[in-house]
DNA sequence: CATGCCGGGGA
DNA sequence: TCCCCGGCATG
């Protein structure tokens, strides 16, 4: 078994583990990283975060430099008669030599060399010259940080500076700090005072560009078995997606911002792929298994996960019984749907919407009585909608629709012949399930009010057949298949289809 | 809760 | 392609 997951289990994070260290290294190298660990050094209290500041050039920085820097941040150096460094004063920046230090009242005795003359300054105003790119570790007094920034600035250029570089430069460290900072507080486990201003912005990252799912370009036709479809190319069926089920919150605290426990790990780590899901906040169950940081979306899922791949299979679980119930812990994720974008609450927290007026009638937004038959169909790129899956139909040939689901059913080849068949099988079982009956517990996001778009949706649906509910599941076979044949823990003599979780094929029904 | 397997992905 | 696996429909 492990050596099963094995593979898989590599890119996970160690979710509990690391929390803590990484962060610094964004965008830009791998370097970062890589000095991370030791730069965890007890007290160093500054040092560790001017990594962030990505200047190369740092860190090639003989150990004098370091030095001073530790304690310029913080205070005050040791400067040594005649070393050469930089004032501020009369408005400008000077160089100078160092006359003496009195580290007494931390003041500083320079001899200007463009002035000719000498001054006496406090420590703090005065830095080294190689000091450079170093960025002050945490808030000096703003002053302090402005002058701080444009020091390397000035010094090959000798130009009075400008306001307007300043302000530049101010506002460049800030994107800096705060980038840094919104990195950094990946942890967040305890809800402490934490820096979630940021956080949180950053880490929702709404950027995601992503289109609507729309219609999965097909993508050729007749392929494999499983997954492929007939030949008959019928649009994709969206799926109905915006509408899984979802309890209510339920357990989900109120609390609100809080962070996202498991954005940091999927968004940053796992999946900064574009592509996404498309719901909008939920309850989410994350795995706890030392390297596995799995989140799932079901209880049962999570439940499954832990119990399969960490803890065995269910057989001879004897004694652990509902041992992975300590495996997993739920998080809430928010999430926004690509297309629509709810009119105003943008980020907003979802509200605890009321519950679907009543269920039934939740089904049907989308039958509309329209006579459409011949309509423009298709226009995907939209927002989703539970019509989805039927918009397929189209306007007259079930035989699509039944092909679709033909290829659960049947090799494919004999399609052709007399789809009525199928036809007229599929709506026979149909019966069970009148109209209302889907229970769909759609509901997308809120559907405050603007929700025209997707009632006056596409539509066309319809067609008599009643048979709701995305793609008629087939009904499950009654024969035993590899699974329940030989047992998850031998998993290796099932039919590869079973392995993968497709149909069966050894077992037929 | 256990199964079966579709649909979506990743490599 | 090959392979995996979440989620969901079903017993
Ligand atoms: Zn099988």
């Amino acid at each position: 078994m492990a050596s099963v997951l094995s593979r898989r289990l590599g890119k996970r994070s160690l979710l509990g583990a690391r929390v803590l260290g990484p962060s610094a290294s964004d965008g830009p190298s791998g370097a970062g990283s890589s000095l991370e660990p030791q730069a965890e050094l007890p007290e160093g209290a500054a040092p560790q975060r001017f990594l962030t500041s990505k200047g190369p050039s740092c860190q090639e920085q003989p150990k004098e430099v370091l030095k001073a820097l530790g304690t310029a941040g913080l205070q005050q150096v040791v400067f040594q008669p005649g070393q050469k460094v930089y004032v501020w004063h009369g408005g400008q920046e000077c160089t100078g030599l160092v006359e003496q230090h009195s580290w007494a009242e931390d003041k500083v005795t320079v001899w200007l060399l463009d002035q000719k003359l000498q001054i006496c300054c406090k420590a703090e105003e005065v830095w080294l010259s190689e000091l450079q790119c170093v960025m002050p570790p945490v808030a000096l007094p703003e002053l302090g940080a402005q002058a701080l920034a444009y020091r390397p600035v000035s010094r090959n250029i000798d130009v009075p500076k400008r306001k307007s570089d300043a302000v530049e430069m101010d506002e460049m460290m800030a994107a800096m700090v705060l980038t840094s900072l919104s990195c950094s507080p990946v942890v967040q486990s305890p809800p402490g005072a934490e820096a979630n201003f940021s956080a949180s912005r950053a880490v929702s990252g709404d950027p995601w560009k992503e289109s609507g799912d729309v219609s999965d370009s097909g993508s050729s036709t007749t392929s494999g078995h499983w997954s492929g479809s007939s030949g008959i190319s019928t649009p994709s069926p969206p799926h109905p997606q915006a509408s899984p089920k979802y309890l209510g919150d339920a357990f989900g605290s109120p609390q609100t911002d809080h962070g996202f426990e498991t954005d940091p790990d999927p968004f940053l780590l796992d999946e900064p792929a574009p592509r996404k899901r498309k719901n909008s906040v939920k309850v989410m169950y994350k795995c706890l298994w030392p390297n596995c940081g799995k989140v799932l979306r079901s209880i049962v899922g999570i439940k499954r996960h832990v119990k399969a791949l960490h803890l065995g299979d269910t057989v001879d679980s004897d004694q652990f019984k509902r041992e992975e119930d300590f495996y997993y812990t739920e998080v809430q994720m928010k999430e926004e749907p690509a297309g629509l974008s709810a009119p105003g609450t943008p980020t907003a927290e979802p509200a605890p919407t009321p519950r679907v007026t009543s269920s039934s009638l939740a089904t049907l937004p989308l039958p509309l009585p329209k006579a459409q038959t011949s309509g423009p169909e298709h226009s995907s790129l939209e927002s989703p909608l539970p019509s989805g899956a039927l918009s397929k139909s189209a306007p007259g040939s079930f035989w699509h629709i039944q092909a679709d689901h033909a290829y659960q059913a049947l090799p494919s080849f004999q399609i052709p012949v007399s789809p009525h068949i199928y036809t007229s099988i599929s709506w026979a079982a149909a019966p069970a399930a009148a109209s209302p009956l889907s229970p769909v517990r759609s509901r997308s996001l809120s559907f405050s009010e603007p929700q025209p778009p997707p009632a006056a949706k596409s539509h066309l649906i319809v067609t008599s057949p009643p048979r709701a509910q995305g793609s008629a599941r087939k009904a499950r076979g009654e024969a035993k298949k590899c699974r329940k044949v030989y047992g998850i823990e031998h998993r290796d003599q099932w039919c590869t289809a079973c392995r993968w979780k497709k149909a069966c094929q050894r077992f037929l029904d």
